[in-house]
DNA sequence: TAGTAATTATTCTTGTACGAAACATTCTAC
DNA sequence: GTAGAATGTTTCGTACAAGAATAATTACTA
């Protein structure tokens, strides 16, 4: 398999990483700046967006896996910025509330995107703007297919053509 | 700042962060199976590839910091992938080296990116993949120059527009 | 030659990120 | 009602990933 390449699959997989690192470094620029994650920032607005979640709804939300969000939670409790409140109704949930701190904070940080990239992108033609996006969106759609292995033809309609 | 969006920010963001999760949950798909992670696998291909790499060089080669090399680089010591020697003639260099058995492993694991991502890939028409990878490509460039946040005129026609 | 600067690697702390397992609670059969 | 399935959270272990601080060695320089 993959015997002809045209070199797509390296610039791709290098671009991928470098698309990596560049998040995750901005999100810790944004930490050192003010004090928040991207991916806090993102609880913290999907918190802010709907009243009274649960772990699970939120890790579904932000697309993360619910011990993970577990730990960010974690933090943004000890900033005083979410709390926990275990449900009266139903006490295996644990109810999360933005508190009005948080919620300022929200406020304030408008662009979760990096602010450099957004501002570029928007700079661009709009049909560019377009094809990019769309452009991720399939690699997306690409690679979470790996994820359903097992069970490749659930959705036949959204394949891409896959037998061999 | 973003005021007229058209959405698509909010879709860039989305798209990347769940290409982030498909990258990390491949990994550790790859170290169940295999016991070995992207990175681990990155370096091993770079030590592979040329004689007598130091920490530092291994870093920039696959493009992340050196203390997180030199984490990858203990694990795959431990797993006697690769070995680590001082240098004679300048003894802060540390060499790295890829033993008989990490270049086994490196001849039976061509393909780095997602299996399936690359056979999809390359079943598109190519001008489709040349989209893609020069899509992909724009984003780093326009993320990575987030990073000289500092100094934007150091490269000007490498710049795409970010005068307000 | 002594002292300082530069290079290189390592250690430390913080924060994702995951799955597996432990735990608590509720719901369902029986 | 009680056993066990289902639901929900938390804890634990592993691995990345970064920067900051430290240490070791070499290079430079006054």
């Amino acid at each position: 398999m993959g015997k002809k390449n045209n070199g797509y699959d390296y610039r791709v997989l290098c671009a991928l990483r470098r698309v990596i690192r560049s998040v995750d470094i901005y999100s810790k620029k944004l930490n050192t700046e003010l004090g928040l994650t991207t991916p806090q920032l993102l609880c913290l607005h999907a918190l802010a967006n709907s009243e009274c979640m649960i772990l699970s709804d939120l890790a579904k939300e932000i697309n993360l896996g619910v011990s993970t969000v577990n730990g960010i939670v974690d933090r943004l409790e000890a900033k005083q910025l979410v709390t926990r409140k275990r449900s009266a109704e139903d006490r295996r949930r644990v109810e999360l509330e933005i508190t009005s701190c948080g919620k300022q904070i929200v406020l304030k940080s408008p662009s979760l995107l990096q602010d450099k990239l957004s501002a570029s992108l928007s700079r661009l033609p709009e049909s560019d703007q377009l094809a990019i996006t769309e452009s991720l969106e399939l690699v997306v759609k690409l690679m979470e297919a790996e994820k359903v292995d097992a069970s490749p033809n659930l959705f036949p309609s959204e394949q891409v053509g896959n037998n061999e």
